[in-house]
DNA sequence: GATGAATGAGGGTTCATTCAT
DNA sequence: GATGAATGAACCCTCATTCAT
């Protein structure tokens, strides 16, 4: 104080709207939207509460950048792995999934977002939220129409519906190992459950397979 | 109900129970548990806010209550719904998927109790939660096993990871579809969605499709 | 119900209210009595807390109940024990003390109802109790007066004052042994905190002892 | 201060947590602390309930914060007064207690924290109360000692019963004095209590006093 | 007389947001 | 830009009291 100046480090304030992010993002997905405060995310980012309200106008708003944010991130990843348009379909489909679930900034850009706590309360963040899935999921419906015509897959196979519940399942799947510990029956291992259901929905898509359509 | 009348005082009090259960179910599911105040529920239940503490310590003891119950309800269900092990293994499988979701009372009761925003504050009654889910694809690998044995489905195949995938999935979708309206890209039918994912499920379970274990 | 009568093992209802005025007593000593609720009362009674109100209007009639009822008790045989008026003045003050302060009876009748937490919630409660330690420590002073007039003790020695202090020290003494455990400093033999104050007392009364009166 | 305005928006905040103690201490003398409200507490220091989560996490720590802070105070005057250990032990005896009892602040420090109610509620922050008193009569009890080494008192008095009774027995007839209007028969003055207690006290100590040990 | 379900007001605590510095 | 003290609304839980049976 009377000692003048007390410098702190260097930081461009450039980076301080990236950090904040970077902290809600941690702290969002260890503690849920409602359950954290803004305290912990400007603990977490260095900084004070009011500093946050520098760059965000509410805590809606910081949630709202912290997805738009990774899910740029992480569909800029996944349209890169599957810029080359040369290979089957099926190893897009694999490449794409991997990237999206197995790779770990993949997961946590897009698991550690499903907010959990947000559907009621802010509906229209949760809602934007969804497109990130639903955006997924079109990807690889689209694949899959690119596999029927190039006849990889066949023509009457439902690749829309296929295609959720694949990425849906995943996600649930993925999510739900964070308890594994505490619930046994819970426990499998990360990779087998992407890799088995990618071939499971692979070899669904595939010719060869009769899919009966007899209701029971 | 025989006497016909319903006035609010005469309504015998071992009903009451039961009828918070009711009420703190629809508004658990509609404003999520840590948004829904012991106000709103008492309101639903037509009982005041006080009455419900007579019958559950706290509101996490009111949510695990509404938890076991319907839980408890659904599986009895379930149990009905298979219980003919002559059929072949697949029937039985869409006996069962359709009972828990496409049965309104079903879904109700494993759906709306996909109670979000409690895991990190109640990770506990999350995790009794979660053995509903558990139970379910459990019951689904089991079903894939007997249709193993009786030379119906792949002896190689991963039930163990199509049933997770396949409920876990359809469990996501299915609540999702809540959105559909401000968020089309969301919209699907729901009787397209179970049966075509449960026949895209057996498909894959079922002889003569090859699945490729090479890894892209 | 339908099988006709279900006697209770009969209780004389006349006993009810000593029943309840006893289990009070317990239950206003042990937790205080803004900390302790009806239905503790009721269950260490017996009873439901419906009945406490056919003998009681509200809980502080009940607390009332119990203070007048025990006070009451207490200084019948208080009455009783200094009844002889040939003894020397000392010798019925050493009776009175230890009759209220080391006769367990007494001493929970006139302790335990130093009810803490009453002061400020019912004031005029608290001061109808008050008469209990007042009354007791006018009996003290009228045995130093009677001592005074026989020539027991000095005619200048201020009785009253002594009087106060010495009951109204021994009763806090008393209570704080409770939590002699938890707070060595405050432990004290029992006999040994009232023997001795009643020895000093009396010395300070006695012919002989020079009482300065010049202010320091 | 020096800048004579007394605005509430430019107090210091450095004020603030002592500002809420004073506040904290007027409103749990006057009201008790189980009947205080926080909004009361919060009122008589100008500012809003939260204010006080500021400083203090709970009802309770700001209780503790209360009696550490003017028991703290309290002695510091208490050291004071007896520091001249050239004076006669009954001398300091006479000073220490006018400076605890007489002296308004000295007086308010100590008994307004006579915190009743919290007996039962807040053991632990009871028992640190207690120390209070019981660090008082010790002081009074090593000046009967020193006396005795003096050859001031005699050696055989129970100097530690003495200085016990003495000082719970001023407190509680100071306290009582409250009601003294609304019970006549509590009545005494101030004055004399404090005075004439001592006297007494000081000559069952000094030589010449025979105390008998005859039991009756 | 007795029951115990139901009431409803009240208080401690949390935390997003504001704003003087 | 940044700070952090202060605000104030909201909610869970308690419990004396009532009253239909």
């Amino acid at each position: 104080m009377s000692t003048a100046k007390v410098l702190r480090w260097e930081r461009r304030p450039d980076d301080r709207p990236q950090e904040i992010l970077e902290a809600a993002l941690q702290v969002f997905a260890r503690d849920g939207y409602r359950n954290a405060t803004l305290d912990q995310v400007a603990e977490a980012a260095g900084v004070t509460k009011g500093a946050i309200y520098h760059y965000f106008d509410t805590k809606e708003a910081l949630l709202l950048g912290v997805i738009e944010h990774y899910q740029k991130l992480a569909f800029s990843r996944a349209e890169l792995a599957i810029r080359d348009d040369r290979l089957p379909a099926s190893t897009r489909i694999r490449l794409l999934i991997r990237k999206m679930f197995s790779d770990t900034e993949g997961r946590r850009d897009l698991l550690a977002l499903l907010v959990r706590g947000v559907t009621h309360e802010l509906p229209r963040v949760h809602e934007r939220w969804l497109l990130g899935p639903a955006r997924l999921w079109t990807m690889v419906a689209r694949l899959i129409d690119d596999g029927k015509k190039r006849g990889e897959f066949r023509p009457d196979a439902d690749g829309e519906v296929g295609a959720r519940v694949l990425v849906s399942g995943l996600m649930l799947q993925l999510m739900w190992q964070q308890h594994a510990e505490t619930v046994p029956a819970l426990a499998m291992d990360a990779d087998r459950l992407i890799d088995s259901s990618v071939e499971l929905f692979l070899g669904s898509m595939r010719r060869g397979v009769r899919v009966s359509t007899k209701a029971t």
